[in-house]
Parts: structure tokens; C-alpha cells; sequence
DNA sequence: GTCTATACCTTGATAGAC
DNA sequence: GTCTATCAAGGTATAGAC
């Protein structure tokens, strides 16, 4: 029976997925991912014709983490606590599997698509306009959307990059974030009751 | 006349700003920046003992360069038009020296400090922080000051990212952008005529 | 003191044998 | 489908020529 290879994508993706959210980018190379399957580097690419390849695919798993970790966290919550406790998520994801978090916002240039433009990184940002949507009472309210969301990476990543200090900037962060929900809610007012 | 040697520490950084600005961090390998300055690669050790010592170097520089523009955005201005000059030209920094800029905020565990905090990077987050103390009235309000850069960095990661598409998120982030000012300018207000 | 030559090791990747 | 070579390019270290 020499049907069941020794390979399967899943099984290396799963290998890899470990191996990079355990040391980040330079941990996950070809030999060391071979060696953790029992295999030659070369036999690797039979099943992701690169590095980058494989990369993708993990983009697309950390896009999809994350999507589930939001939407989870925003059931059973009114619009405004939805939104608090979404970021509160979001923050946790970035801080608890910063590497893959990091996959999903890689510049441009540097080879492999931007990451939330996958199927699963459109998903995250309908799920975050739908709930600022709810919020300010506009369903497209693509402003406040980006806003908010600028506003989450900027706070995970420099947190990633230690600029906070340990204290922590819990404070700055809570009133930045108050400051844009409140302005999207005030807009939802604005709509119900024009002046 | 042996005296004047064929490298010094400023012609290398020179060289490397550019290799590196030019083509990202990729783009600066020792060996094509020996090359580059007519020199053999191991020469190079003789002045920085390594590439990581390079690539701090480039960091300072950065942060440098940056807040001469911050500075030099702010100058004559009132308060608040200071602060959106300043966020423009942060922006405009991030967007037409991408490779620099990411150099400033990169994730604490891959290797090199920071960037932030070094000498250079703390005279820009003080000259952060007095520009958002005109406008809150608070000398040392970090809350607010943390709450702009936040939003700030985000902003141009993300841009960089690609994420916003061509068409441009403007409307989103002077939204964002306002409303931290607001916050921050209200602030102000109610310390000024507290109820 | 300054630079060259050289070598070592690790990467990602490919071609062809089995 | 996997292995065995093998390649080019990278960072780094050292020994020795000038």
C-alpha cells in the first residue's frame, strides 16, 4: 500500500504554522520544517512550489483566527460593548500570536499579498464594518470603520514594538478608542435626530 | 600617503542609507555594499561589527530625520493647525521613505532595539508630546499624545500595507484625526472653565 | 592600521535518479 | 513521491599581505 505519503499540505502547513508562530519568520525555514516532518527539504516542494507559497497559506489561517476570535467576542453585546470588547480581542490576538498577527499586515513590497486582502481578511473587515455599522446606525459607515481599525493596529503594534514601557499605556489607549466610538455614535444621533 | 583610508563610518552609512532606502532592508547585504564603495566585503568589519550595528545606525538616522520634519511642520503654527501639519508630514514621511520609517518601529524581538528609543527617537516623542500639550493645556498629557501616534502609526502601516486601496481612506483617518483632537482640545476646555 | 583572500555555514531552490 | 546531489547568495570570521 504505498498510498498514504508521508506528506499531505495540511500536515505541513500545520508543521510550519507551529514552527513560525513559535520562533516568528526566521524559525520557519525549508530544513528545519523538513526534519520536524521526517522528510528531505526538497520533498517540500512537491506540495508548495515556495517559501512564500506556504507563507500564504499561513496569512490565510491568521486571517481567519482572528475573524472568528472578533465575532466571537462581539456576541450577545450592544453595539458600543460589541466594539469594546472587539478590541479588546483584537489586541489580545496581536499580543498572544504577535507573528501571525504581523502576517497580516505586511507591506506591500514585500512579496506575498497584503494579507487581509484574502477571502478571510475581507470577512474580518465586513464583520468590523457591520459592527461600527450597527453602532452609528449607517451600514457602510466606511469612515469610522477605518478609523477604528487604523486605530487597532496602530495600538498592536506598538505594543509589538515595546514603545509603551511596561507600565502600559492602558489609559491613552481606552481614551483614544472612546474617542472614535463616540464620534461614530454621536453621528448615529445626528442621524435619528437631525437638528 | 597612507593616511586617508578608502572607508570611513559616514561613507558606509552613506552607502547603506541609500542601498537600503533604495531597495529595502534586503537590499543591504554586505556584499553589494562593499562593492558599492570598491571594497571587499570583509573590510567592512572593521568599522561595524556587524550588520545589525549597521542597520542602528540607519535607525538613529531615521528617527532623526523624522522629527526634523515634524518639527519644521509644526513651526509657526497655532496648536491645533500644528498638530495636523504634523500628522501630515508623519504620514508623508511614512509614504516616501517606507523602508526608514518601518525601521522605527520594529517588533522588539527581532533583534535591534526599538528604534524608538534611542536618543533621537525620544527627542521625537518630547517634541510629540509638547505639541499635544499646546493643545490640551496639560504639559505632560501622554494620554493624548500616546492616543495620536497611535492612530498616526496605524494610519501609515496600514497605508503601507496597501490595505486601503487606491482611492484612499482620507475621509477615515482626518474623521480619526479628529476626533483625538477633539478629545484632546476639550480637554483643554474643561481645565480651563472647570464646571 | 587597512584591506584582501579565503573559508564556513545557513538559506531557498532545482534537476534527475530511484 | 521521495531522495541525492548541487547551486547561488547571504552573513560572518580569520589569517595574512601591504
Amino acid at each position: 500500500m504505498p498510498y498514504p505519503s508521508k506528506l499531505t499540505p495540511d500536515a505541513i502547513e500545520a508543521a510550519a504554522w507551529y514552527l513560525f508562530n513559535t520562533g516568528g519568520p526566521d524559525a520557519l525555514s525549508m530544513r528545519p520544517l523538513a526534519d520536524a516532518l521526517g522528510v528531505r527539504p526538497g520533498s517540500l516542494y512537491r506540495y508548495f512550489d515556495s517559501r512564500d507559497t506556504l507563507l500564504a497559506a499561513l496569512t490565510e489561517r491568521a486571517a481567519r483566527d482572528l475573524q472568528r476570535e472578533i465575532q466571537f467576542a462581539a456576541e450577545n453585546h450592544l453595539p458600543r460593548n460589541a466594539l469594546q470588547a472587539v478590541a479588546g480581542a483584537y489586541l489580545h490576538y496581536a499580543r498572544t500570536q504577535p507573528h501571525a498577527y504581523a502576517l497580516l499586515l505586511v507591506p506591500a513590497d514585500e512579496g506575498s499579498s497584503p494579507g487581509l486582502k484574502t477571502s478571510a481578511g475581507k470577512e474580518l473587515w465586513n464583520t468590523l464594518l457591520r459592527l461600527v455599522g450597527d453602532l452609528s446606525g449607517n451600514p457602510d459607515d466606511t469612515d469610522h470603520a477605518v478609523a477604528l481599525w487604523t486605530f487597532l493596529h496602530g495600538a498592536a503594534s506598538l505594543e509589538r514594538a515595546g514603545v509603551y514601557g511596561p507600565s502600559g499605556p492602558r489609559s491613552g489607549l481606552e481614551l483614544g478608542l472612546a474617542a472614535i466610538l463616540d464620534h461614530a455614535q454621536e453621528a448615529g444621533s445626528a442621524r435619528n435626530a437631525p437638528s
